[in-house]
DNA sequence: TTTCGCTGGATTGTTCAACGATCCAGCGAT
DNA sequence: ATCGCTGGATCGTTGAACAATCCAGCGAAA
C-alpha cells in the first residue's frame, strides 16, 4: 500500500554501482485489487452493491480464484464486506462508524502533529496547503478534496511511521468511499481552507500544542457535519 | 478478528422471540489463519521461517488455494511477509520497527486513556490489573504476559472504537511474535506491575491527564528496553 | 388470504490438476 | 575465483469440478 519500501541505495562503494532498483511487477491479484480500489474511490461502485465473483472475474479477464484473493485483501481494509455464502458487498456506513473513523483520526493525527516532524515533512504539509489554495482558485472541486486528503496524510507522515501511514491511508480510502463527491459541495470546503493554513502555520512556528488543538477542533467539527448529513 | 459483531438481542418484542444467534462456522481459510496465528503467538513459528504453501496445505489437510487465502490475510496483518515468487516468511523485526510499533501504541493508547471511558470499561482495566497481580503471586510468567496485554487492550477499549480495537489487536499480535516469551524474563515484569496499578488508579480517579502521562512514560521506557535487547 | 414447506437455480466455498514463470543451488567451463 | 548454464523446487494463475448454502418462486395447507 503506502509502503515506502524503496530499497535505500545504501551508498554503493567504488567497486561498482550494483543496480538497486526492484522492478515492480504487481501480481495479478494486486492489480485486480487496485482496479477495484479505484472504482470504489471513484464512486463507480456504491456502498451496498454486490460484487459477484464470476462477473468481476469475467469483466477483468482473470480467474475467479484471483478475484477471490483481491476480495480478501479489500475486505481486510474494510472496503468490502464479506458475508459467508452470500457474497461480498461494498462496505456500508453502519451506525457509529462515523464516530469510529473520527476516533481513529483524532488518535493518530493529533498524536502525530503534537510530536512535530522534520523540516521536510513539515514542508510537505505546507505543500498540501498550497495545493488546496490553487485548487480553490481554479474552482477545482475534485482537486480540493484530494488536497485535503494530502494535507491530513502529510500530518500523519510527520511521525515517520510506516504503520501509521498505512492505517491513515486505509481510513482515507474508507472516507473516499463513504463521503463521496456527491456529498461534498463547495460549501463544505469553505472553512477548512483557512483552517489548514492556520494549523500549518502553527506547526511551522513550533507551536505544536496549538496546532494539535486546532486540528482536534477541526476533526470534531468535521465529524459533526458528517454525522448531520448521514442520517443524524 | 477481534470483531465484536455479536448480534445484539435487540429486546425482542412480545410477538415472539426470534432467534438471534448467528451460528459461527468460520470458513476453512479462516480456521487455517487462526491456526497459523496460534502457532505464531506460541513461538512454534519463529521470525524468518519460511512457510511453503504445499507443506502447510498437506499438514493441515486443506487445499493450496485455501492456504493462499490465509496467507493473504496474515500478510495484511503484518504477521507474514510475502516475497513474490520466493514465498511467505514469518515477519522479522527490521530496523525502526520497534520505534514504529511504539509510535502506534503511543498514539492510540494515550489518546484512548485521555478520553476516559464508561465505568464498565474502566472496570475492565481494573480487572486486568488484578489479573496481573494474581499471576505475579502464582509466579505465572505466562499469565503475567497476557495480563499485561489485556491491560493495554482494555485501555484502548475505553474508546469504544472497533477500528482502534482491531488495530491494537494486530499490534499486540505482532509483539507476541517479536518479543516472545524467550525474551521476557521475570526481571522484565518487575516494574510495570505497580505502574499499571498507578495508571489504573489515576484513571479511576478521573485524573486523565496524569494517567496519560504515566502511560506515555511507560511506553517510552518500554521502547527503550526492547530496543536495547533487540540489537540496539 | 396467509402461512408453510418445498424445489430449482444461482452463487459461494473448496478442492484438484495443470502449466508457465521465477528463483536457487549446484556444477562445470573459463 | 568468476561466469554461465541447467535442473529442480516453488510460486502465480488458470480452469474445471462439486458440495454447501442461500434465495425466490410456487404450490399446498390452514
Amino acid at each position: 500500500m503506502a509502503s515506502a519500501d524503496q530499497e535505500k541505495s545504501e551508498h554503493a562503494g567504488i567497486d561498482g554501482a550494483r543496480a538497486r532498483v526492484r522492478m515492480k511487477v504487481p501480481s495479478v491479484a494486486e492489480r485486480v485489487a487496485e482496479e477495484l480500489r479505484y472504482q470504489l474511490a471513484e464512486g463507480f461502485l456504491v456502498p451496498g452493491a454486490k460484487l459477484t465473483e464470476a462477473t468481476i472475474a469475467e469483466d477483468l479477464g482473470v480467474s475467479r480464484n484471483t478475484v477471490r484473493e483481491a476480495f480478501a485483501e479489500l475486505a481486510g481494509e474494510r472496503l468490502l464486506l464479506r458475508q459467508p455464502n452470500k457474497g461480498v458487498f461494498v462496505a456500508t456506513l453502519e451506525a457509529g462508524d462515523i464516530h469510529d473513523v473520527y476516533t481513529v483520526r483524532r488518535a493518530i493525527e493529533v498524536s502525530s502533529i503534537r510530536a512535530g516532524g522534520s523540516p521536510d515533512r513539515i514542508a510537505a504539509v505546507r505543500a498540501a496547503v498550497e495545493e488546496g489554495k490553487r485548487a480553490a482558485e481554479a474552482n477545482d472541486n475534485e482537486g480540493l478534496g484530494s488536497a485535503n486528503q494530502h494535507f491530513h496524510g502529510a500530518i500523519v507522515a510527520l511521525a515517520e511511521s510506516n504503520r501509521l501511514n498505512t492505517i491513515m491511508a486505509q481510513i482515507l480510502a474508507e472516507m473516499r468511499l463513504y463521503f463521496h463527491k456527491a456529498t461534498m459541495n463547495a460549501h463544505f470546503y469553505s472553512d477548512w481552507l483557512k483552517e489548514n493554513e492556520q494549523i500549518c502555520s502553527a506547526l511551522e512556528a513550533g507551536e505544536l500544542e496549538r496546532a494539535g488543538d486546532l486540528l482536534l477542533a477541526y476533526l470534531n467539527r468535521s465529524e459533526q457535519q458528517q454525522s448531520a448529513i448521514h442520517g443524524e
